[in-house]
DNA sequence: ACCTTTACTGACTGTTTAGTCAGTCGAACC
DNA sequence: GGTTCGACTGACTAAACAGTCAGTAAAGGT
């Protein structure tokens, strides 16, 4: 077992339920089942662990996100791609979102790198200024178009969070709303 | 001068800067300018007092859009007049939307009754409700509608207050983007 | 004049917690 | 068979922090 991963799904699992504050490294190391020095010898600090806890999580979650895409096809189903493979992947990791979620509001962002975070909305801003361009997307500011999509897929997510839906009623939500937010931004 | 505000006003104001964690109680009074004591006087717990600025904030919130909303106009016109406002409200007030942001994502609000939370949302879901009933909006889940329209909202609400706009090019961004909403919800 | 209550104080404390460190253990290289 | 090295341990500590408490001072009642 690598104790690096176990110490990082420990922290993931009790960051959740308790928040930040609320879970002392050594919870973390009891849940991991490792001492507690373990944790400082991979990770220096609490801040260290959260940080490399959330890189973690966005790399894995743009790593599976770009599996699912084939590029080729059009921009509109391009996006819809796009749209339909982020709330899969936060219906299937809901753990997971709510930690980023948790991450977002906090102080901690701040401390990463603008860069880091601009590295995995890139591909879909330069996504959104190329439909601008080529006259398929509304001429507006790319920033707002980009939000725009952004609080869409956020609301949606959390509907679907918040319900019990099975598989094939999901899909056909994330359908339908994917048609109301495209009929929204096209041009 | 009121001390018990003047708490709150202090709390605030590092929550937002520092998180719940790395706020100590001791640096909220002396930021107050009261006594450690005199915090505790007032509010039993720190989270006591968490609980209370939320409650504090929500309320000044939704007393100041009540304010602003003329009831005789279509519902398209109150729609508005609820989306603008609220806009309106968070560019006025960043700092108590962050706290709100950071709350909402923590764990602290599962010990708020939903009650308290649902409260600040029955005006707004009846709307909606209303709007389906008479056909005004499309015919579709309410809760469904409801997360579309915050989702939205949500979005707007940080590209705003990500730019530094005029108070001209604000109103021009919330007129166009309530275009583009209700074309999206309205039957 | 005396009592009661309410707002407020700030020094103090028990506990919690991040982070340390001296040292163990097995593997791998010489 | 000895030496080095990286992974790993867990008892320990210094600091920080939430919350306490004995007490003050002023207002208001009787």
């Amino acid at each position: 077992m690598d104790k690096k991963q176990l110490i990082l799904d420990a922290a993931l699992k009790l960051f959740v339920e308790y928040g930040f504050h609320n879970t002392p490294t050594s919870k973390i190391a009891k849940e991991a089942g490792v001492a507690n020095g373990t944790l400082f010898y991979f990770y220096p600090t609490k801040d260290e662990l959260v940080k490399a806890l959330y890189i973690d999580i966005k790399s894995r979650m743009t790593a599976c996100m770009y599996e699912n895409i084939q590029t080729g096809s059009s921009l509109r189903d391009i996006m819809k791609q796009y749209y339909s493979s982020s709330l899969q992947w936060t219906l299937a990791h809901a753990t997971e979102f709510r930690f980023v979620e948790q991450f977002n509001t906090s102080a901690y962002l701040k401390q990463i790198a603008a860069e880091e975070v601009k590295k995995h909305m890139q591909p879909a801003m330069d996504l959104i200024s190329k439909g601008i361009k080529d006259k398929v997307l509304k001429p507006m500011d790319v920033d707002m178009l980009f939000t725009l999509i952004g609080g869409h897929t956020f609301g949606v997510n959390q509907y679907l969070v918040s319900k019990q839906f099975s598989k094939a009623k999901q899909t056909q939500v994330i359908e339908e709303t994917f048609e109301m937010l495209w009929g929204m931004i096209k041009n």
